[in-house]
RNA sequence: GCCCAGAUGGCGGAAUUGGUAGACGCGCUGGAUUCAAAAUCCAGUUCUGGCAACAGAGUGUGGGUUCGAUUCCCACUCUGGGCACCA
């Protein structure tokens, strides 16, 4: 009797393959469910145990919904652009297509091996023409795209064009840059082409704009705040220096208002809505503008507080503000320009993270309350950024609590405009307050006073209730090479579109780097590398890695279409993502973009839903389990966990390979490294070398890593499904301990040997089960159900086994039983399953089989066994049969020696007695 | 600083609506089998005291609500994640 598992999942693995499976097509007859992982990225170092927790997690629930009766698209893929692949070729000359294909080939072989139920017909891959086409064919709509706030949705830019030859940009209500001027139909019509152009790039939704970027010339390329330390490149440490670049840019702030009213309707956790919430960041207050003593010019704020406006006793701006040259008296001109350089000397890190060095300068001007008429001191600071609001406060010291440090530090008066409250400490941020010395705000509280505030601003023509936003449009280029080439060319600096159905593929160049002059790679490719080439130019940046992840989970349902997208009626059958996982890392980027796509092109009518992912479940991380030795310093011995306190000792990691149960294998360590040859040893009581142990994020110089494929040689990837499962909750982060896998390893054995004789024949038995194997079969199908319909995949591990353990001890190999237990079993262990089944006599996969029905009367029981409790404290229990009545229990318990003994002749204040519950005697 | 999670035996975890805390698995202890080991099987295993029956304590800490709290409320500590001079 051998339950052979090599032999078996080859033997299913590659019938799956040749029989086609999972392949799946739309069926108007059956109810669809799209089951969808976060697709990944194909690295040189392929997977480890960590990366398929989430597809076997949502392979198991594919499976279930199959046999539940759903057609099931279930995909994968590859988001096959990528940095790595990139710094590769520019190190080794190899093209990045040629290191990605190799990577794919990998994981493709690893994710085999694990028995996913994928429809690999499917497969995409982000960077291949056929794919990428479509992502190019959506920023052509989107670059063909404005956005209506009247309608509140994208409509094609034609539509702009035929309002602004009739009346001009008057009437038109569309979000577009900030430097657009207002003009008449007149004026648009006198334009020539290309100062139309120009116009029509401030309102497309993918235009092209001036922005900051961390420029390091060394480098040639532009990097992430992440990227740079102290105004230094991380890589190469070079100076990295601020540059405006023209970009393109995406208008995703168009869609802020829709992308927080629609996170109410999906199922995701609370904590990814939270951070989407704060990521747009809307807030809600008043414009108001400020003028200045004897200038012409006026400060315009944000406040979410314009019921705060008698509080104010000062201003703040931004070092960065436009009006400082304007402003700044000449007594104080030197001083704000050396605080103005200072402060744009500072990276962005070190401006953030200067909490308590508060500075800031004095302008020398005045602005002029718009009630009072009062002057109030304008001054400039750090701590109020440019890029948010308008980057200007009315600062007011007893209501916010930076503005009362500022004034603290710079002497500045803190009028108290709150009843009651004390602000000589510390400022009142109470909403609950209510305002005094304050007009005709006074003895309001603070919501009502915010409305007539804004009222009264209103009316005074001094400013306008204003929603505001955190987000900020997204920049779409990239000065790379491995990325989605853009559909567009330029003549005479203006970009246009290449024709509706081409496509502008990645150009061969002799090397991967930027150009002398900064230009990115593509540049460096000659007019004949391109197969289109137009105008005076194409585009030469590429597309963000975000761009072919935005919408991949449409071309899944229809991944071959040559002349759409996707086609609309697969669109309609498939629909949204019924259950997506993947990691909480995408939180905001990921998430939120392809939302803006989903919305995007749900407006242009092409799919009819406006968010793609339903339900979302988040997998946490699978951190290592890293061992340690204690080398004594300065020598070559090393000394056991216990012991090293006794000596002054070097932490060192060792490969876990070396360790079974904390215990070192020192004849394996000595051949680990040359330098531990001579290792000697100072061991414990039991003659054991033990290490110590840490959990941390499995990464390969920790030595921690476990690829699934030594665990699939030894336990089978049946196996390796449950123990990740078993784990614990598939949300939490949890650390990998291979202690375990035999736990669950055994457990398909005794599933084996239960149904197998001595000579591996398979034994079943057609007798009819009794009601105590009923009994356990129908408990373990009401709990799996409802465990995986709640998505709890690790207690649905232990409810098998507590199956499998009653059968067992009922020694029961019963047909009728063992048909609905491996159905139940199958979306874990589909190896086993199918090989157990076709045992049984089926000749189609069990991947089709129906899930078992429950039925809740082989759990009737006409009796109860009631804890009997005093006080709380349950002391004993006793069996009742369900029919008796209260009264009746109450008089044998009450009866009853025990209870008699723990009352010890106390009153009995109160009996409870909950039906089928428990039984409580309060004394 | 703000927001969101979480804290249960030696370990991973369970307890779905407030109703016997510790299911299931690992590990450990003892036993059977074996020449021996592996494998397998049986029994025990929250802590403290006790041979035992049993008693007491116990779900991060301190309070509260309740006949009854891991579960609800308040305050706090710690851990993880996210955001951050956001007006």
């Amino acid at each position: 009797m051998k339950y052979n598992f090599l032999e078996i999942e080859k033997k299913w693995q590659s019938k799956w393959r040749s029989e086609n499976t999972y392949s799946v097509s739309e069926d108007p007859k059956k109810k669809k469910f799209y089951v969808l992982d976060m697709f990944p990225y194909p690295s040189g170092a392929g997977l480890h145990v960590g990366h398929p927790l989430g597809y076997i997690a949502s392979d198991i629930y594919a499976r279930y919904k199959r046999l539940k009766g759903f057609n099931v698209l279930h995909p994968m893929g590859y988001d096959s652009f990528g940095l790595p692949a990139e710094q590769y070729a520019i190190e080794t000359g190899q093209h990045p297509n040629i290191t990605t294909n190799n990577n794919i080939a990998r994981y493709r072989e690893q994710l085999d091996k694990i028995g996913f139920s994928f429809d690999w017909n499917r497969e995409i891959r982000t960077s291949d023409p056929l794919y990428y086409k479509w992502t190019q064919w959506i920023f052509k709509q989107l670059f063909s795209s404005y956005y209506c706030n009247i309608d509140d949705k994208a409509l094609p830019i034609s539509e702009l064009i035929t309002e602004f030859e009739r009346n001009g940009n008057g009437m038109v209500k569309a979000p577009c840059d900030e430097n657009t001027p207002v003009f008449t139909a007149k004026e648009w019509n006198a334009w020539d082409k290309e100062q139309q152009q120009a116009m029509l790039l401030k309102y497309r939704l993918a235009y092209l704009s001036e922005t900051w970027v961390n420029w390091c010339p060394e480098l040639g390329t532009v990097l992430a705040n992440d990227e740079v330390k102290d105004g230094y490149s991380e890589r190469g440490g070079f100076p990295v220096e601020q540059k405006k670049m023209k970009q393109w840019s995406l208008r995703i702030t168009a869609y802020a208002n829709r992308l927080l009213q629609g996170l109410d309707h999906l199922d995701w956790s609370n904590s990814i809505k939270e951070m989407q919430k704060n990521w747009i960041g809307k807030s809600e207050g008043a414009l108001i503008d400020f003028k200045i003593k004897g200038k012409k010019d006026k400060i315009q704020i944000f406040t979410t507080r314009p019921d705060t406006i008698y509080g104010v006793s000062f201003m703040v701006i931004a070092p960065e503000h436009k009006l400082i040259n304007k402003i700044t008296d000449l007594k104080h001109k030197d001083e704000v320009k050396k605080y103005c350089k200072s402060v744009s000397l500072k990276s962005e890190r070190e401006r953030q993270s200067n909490i308590k060095n508060i500075t800031g300068v004095f302008s020398g001007a005045y602005a002029i309350h718009p009630f009072t008429g009062k002057e109030i001191p304008v001054w400039i600071a750090d701590y109020v950024l440019a890029s948010y609001g308008t980057g200007a406060v009315m600062a007011v010291p007893c209501g916010d609590q930076r503005d009362w440090l500022f004034a603290k530090k710079f002497n500045l008066k803190i009028p108290n405009i709150f009843k009651d409250a004390d602000v000589s400490q510390s400022a009142n941020e109470n909403k609950e307050s209510i305002i005094t010395n304050s007009d005709f705000l006074t003895d309001l509280n603070c919501s009502v006073a915010i409305k007539q505030a804004i009222n009264h601003i209103q009316k005074m023509d001094v400013g306008k209730r204003k929603i505001n936003y955190r987000i900020r449009d997204a920049i779409f280029s990239r000065q790379r090479y491995w990325g989605e080439p853009f559909p567009v060319f330029y003549k005479n600096g203006t970009p246009f579109l290449i024709k509706e159905n081409e496509c502008v593929e990645l150009p061969l160049v002799d090397k991967y780097l930027p150009t002398k002059k900064g230009e990115p790679p593509l540049a460096r490719a000659r007019k004949r590398d391109w197969n289109i080439f137009e105008g005076d130019n194409m585009e030469y940046n590429t597309m963000p890695g975000w761009a072919g992840s935005s919408w991949y989970f449409l071309r899944f349902m229809d991944p071959k279409n040559n002349t759409q997208l996707v086609s609309k009626g697969k669109a309609k059958y498939w629909g949204q993502v019924d259950l997506y996982v993947g990691g909480a890392e995408h939180a905001v980027g990921h998430l939120l973009y392809s939302r803006f796509w989903t919305h995007f092109l749900y407006d242009l009518g092409y799919i009819d839903f406006e968010e793609p992912f339903k339900k979302l479940i988040n997998q946490g991380m699978i951190l290592g389990r890293s061992n340690f030795v204690y080398r004594i310093l300065n020598t070559n011995k090393f000394v056991t966990f216990e012991k090293k306190e006794e000596y002054k000792t070097v932490k060192i990691h060792v490969d876990i390979e070396l360790v079974d149960n904390d215990i070192l294998d020192v004849d394996k360590f000595k051949n680990w490294r040359s330098e531990f040859a001579n290792a000697e040893f100072i061991l414990n009581k039991n003659n054991n070398y033990l290490c110590g142990f840490e959990v941390e994020k499995m990464s390969k110089s920790k030595y921690n890593t476990q690829a699934p494929d030594d665990l699939i040689e030894r336990f089978g990837s049946d196996t390796l499904r449950m123990y990740e499962m078993f784990l614990g909750p598939l949300e939490q982060f949890k650390p990998w301990d291979t202690k375990g896998i035999n736990g669950v390893h055994n457990f398909l054995k005794k599933f084996w040997k239960l149904t197998h004789a001595e000579d591996n024949k398979f034994i079943i038995s057609d007798e009819k089960p009794s009601k105590k194997e009923y009994r356990s079969l129908h408990q373990c199908i009401k709990k799996v159900t409802d465990d995986l319909e709640r998505f709890s995949f690790n207690t649905v591990v232990s409810n098998l086994m507590i199956c499998l353990n009653e059968l067992i001890s009922l020694n029961c190999n019963k047909r009728e039983i063992i048909h609905d237990f491996v159905i139940l079993l199958s979306p874990y262990a589909p190896h086993i399953s199918e090989e157990i089944w076709a045992s049984l006599g089926y000749r189609d996969s069990i991947s089709f089989a129906n899930w078992p029905n429950f039925i809740a009367d082989y759990l009737e029981d006409n009796t109860t066994t009631y804890p009997i409790s005093f006080n709380g404290k349950v002391r004993f229990t006793l069996n009742f049969d369900n029919s008796k009545s209260k009264k009746d229990i109450e008089n044998t318990v009450m009866s009853h020696p025990k209870t008699i003994a723990y009352l010890d002749n106390k009153n009995v204040k109160k009996m409870i007695i909950v039906p089928k519950k428990i039984i409580n005697i309060v004394f």
